[in-house]
DNA sequence: ATCCCAACAGTTTACGGTATCGTTCAAGCG
DNA sequence: CGCTTGAACGATACCGTAAACTGTTGGGAT
């Protein structure tokens, strides 16, 4: 059986409120008590019983993060920021996947319900908000949400500054020299337009025109980024007008679209230049190190452990923010031939 | 405030206590009680409090996951199917990455036990193995061990059959008429070893020489495996008797290694064949889509779940055990030239 | 000497749910 | 008609911890 407060009450002949008092840090206990406690809590290896715990007190001192995936690297760092500001404040952090799943997604919020977690993050891939915003509106615990936003949902978000991606990307390119910049857009998120609308405001603010024609969407959504990347820029290589730059909606896509032009024979960066996005570790240690857009996850993770941790203090100068990270441009060999 | 069985007794002029029946499958109630109950309970949206109902029976019908970071592709299949294996027994799982520090995974276990969870998941790169074994013999809950085996840990593990992949991976570099086979060989983990003892064995029944200078290890281990893998094979290219065929601990060595190949104009597969491990779908789907060994992760995590259930029902046949994993070949493009 | 108040420790009660046993009441039986 | 029986539901105590309160010292101020 597991060591209770009592056993070590028992065990030093005292009360077992002396020892919560002690393990609490309350003030009304004589030094030498509490060394003596100190001393049998971590002989016994007493862990405390946060159950019973937050039955009496109404915290686990405790967050919950749900999570579409665990294999995508870029969340790697998000979580460790939230980690990290969790960790600060003695808060713990437990995560679940959903495995992009909606109906699982509700289930392993559930749990988490179950559990009694202080404050709820998320990151979801989930359009529908119909549930988020019945949970918002019962107030339950604070909810987070990170990297991606439902949409309707305004309120308490964490994300990147997606225009900002599409105009640094963009601008950077225009820096290369690249007159004919195409843009491959990814999924039809929000998230897409936004960069779109950066990469247009970028054009626009050089006098340049923008071509719809060089906005190109995947043609197979279910296809690996890899393929569409590649694809897509098969089909741009084969116009009249060639684009000279290429900024694609993830670094695997530009990969993709790397390789389609080599096979082309396409000189990189002499005759194209390539962004991609997410600064993937994996990925600049390729034969050509892409320069890419890196998305400061673990200060994004910072943010909105914070600010869940906000929400959790209770309304002392934490109403519903939306914070949104300013992305960085790493330029790497991809795009630095005429710069 | 959260609604309580008390609340929707109150609610229906009944006890708390018929709630809780009905919510646990008591037989003992009406079904037109029983009926009435549901339906308010879904209503009013109640959600139980584990952490009181774990209070009394011990149980909290949960088990924790502690990986090295969540990161990694592979990882997810094995969360998947350890979700499976709990979800078909109505238990909750909770992940927790330890970002490979051995102090933070000893913080997160703790967390886990605070939780009051049932049992605990380990991935862990942790070679080290005192604390590990403390928590087995304190016999506080059952322990499993997923895909890595920290030394000296002998049961309740799960895991990879190591020799097998070196085996295999020879074996069909054989086939592939391969005379000269290098082996990449990874970190220095006992899992290297055991594939490397699988090459050996390969190679001795087809009545090829084992040559130790094929088998290379990384200069620098602090490098990506891509560098890693295309250094090294930069290296084996240089000398006189080169390899046709190369064997990588990691499909990304693997990938690292064809870069450095086809950098030396060496022709894939018709000069040299490559095998990976781990068949990621990121890279199956580049230029030369890779041979790889695929590792059955979901099955893995299904064993490594229906273990750590097993052992939480208790003795019924349940005693420690030690199940290896079959691995499978996948066939591919950098392989295929010569089959 | 008396009072008061730190300083310290113990008691009581409550948190939300569950195991166990008890109660009620109507039906069935000889 | 008294008794048993059993279905349907309720009362109580308890799980491990913590807040709020209650005691018990002993020493300094009055």
């Amino acid at each position: 059986m597991r060591v209770r407060l009592k056993d070590i009450a028992k065990d030093l002949n005292l009360s077992k409120m002396t020892i919560s008092k002690v393990l609490r840090g309350q003030t009304d206990i004589s030094d030498e008590t509490k060394a003596r406690v100190l001393k049998r809590v971590k002989e016994l290896k007493y862990i405390p019983n946060i159950s019973a715990s937050s039955l009496r007190t109404g915290q686990t001192k405790t967050m919950g993060l749900v999570l579409p995936s665990i294999g995508k690297p870029h969340l790697s760092a998000i979580v460790d920021g939230i980690r990290h500001a969790a960790g600060a404040q003695g808060y713990g952090l437990i995560v679940s996947p959903s495995q992009e799943d909606a109906e699982y997604e509700q289930r392993q919020i559930e749990v988490f319900l179950s559990l009694q977690v202080d404050a709820l993050l998320i990151v979801s891939l989930q359009e529908t908000t119909t549930f988020f915003e019945q949970m918002q509106r019962s107030k339950s615990i604070p909810l987070v949400f990170v990297d991606h936003r439902p949409a309707g949902i305004m309120q308490n978000y964490v994300g990147l500054h997606d225009v900002e991606v599409g105009r640094i990307a963009c601008e950077h390119l225009i820096h290369c020299a690249c007159k004919r910049i195409a843009y491959l857009r990814g999924p039809r998120t929000a998230a897409a337009d936004m960069r779109a609308k950066g990469y247009r405001q970028a054009l626009n603010e050089h006098g340049l025109a923008v071509q719809s024609d060089l906005v190109v969407e995947s043609m197979h959504p279910e296809e690996s980024e890899y393929r569409r990347g590649y694809e897509a820029t098969v089909r741009l290589l084969q116009r009249r007008g060639r684009p000279d730059g290429v900024m694609a909606y993830s670094d695997m896509m530009a990969v993709g679209a790397m390789d389609a032009a080599i096979s082309q024979a396409v000189r990189i960066p002499e005759e194209m230049c390539f962004v991609g996005c997410g600064d993937d570790a994996l990925l600049c240690s390729m034969r050509i190190p892409l320069t890419s857009i890196n998305i400061a996850g673990r200060e994004l993770g910072l943010k909105a452990g914070q600010l869940a941790l906000a929400a959790i203090g209770g309304g002392n100068g934490s109403r519903p923010q939306r914070i949104l990270i300013k992305p960085r441009l790493v330029r790497r060999k991809s795009s630095d031939g005429h710069c």
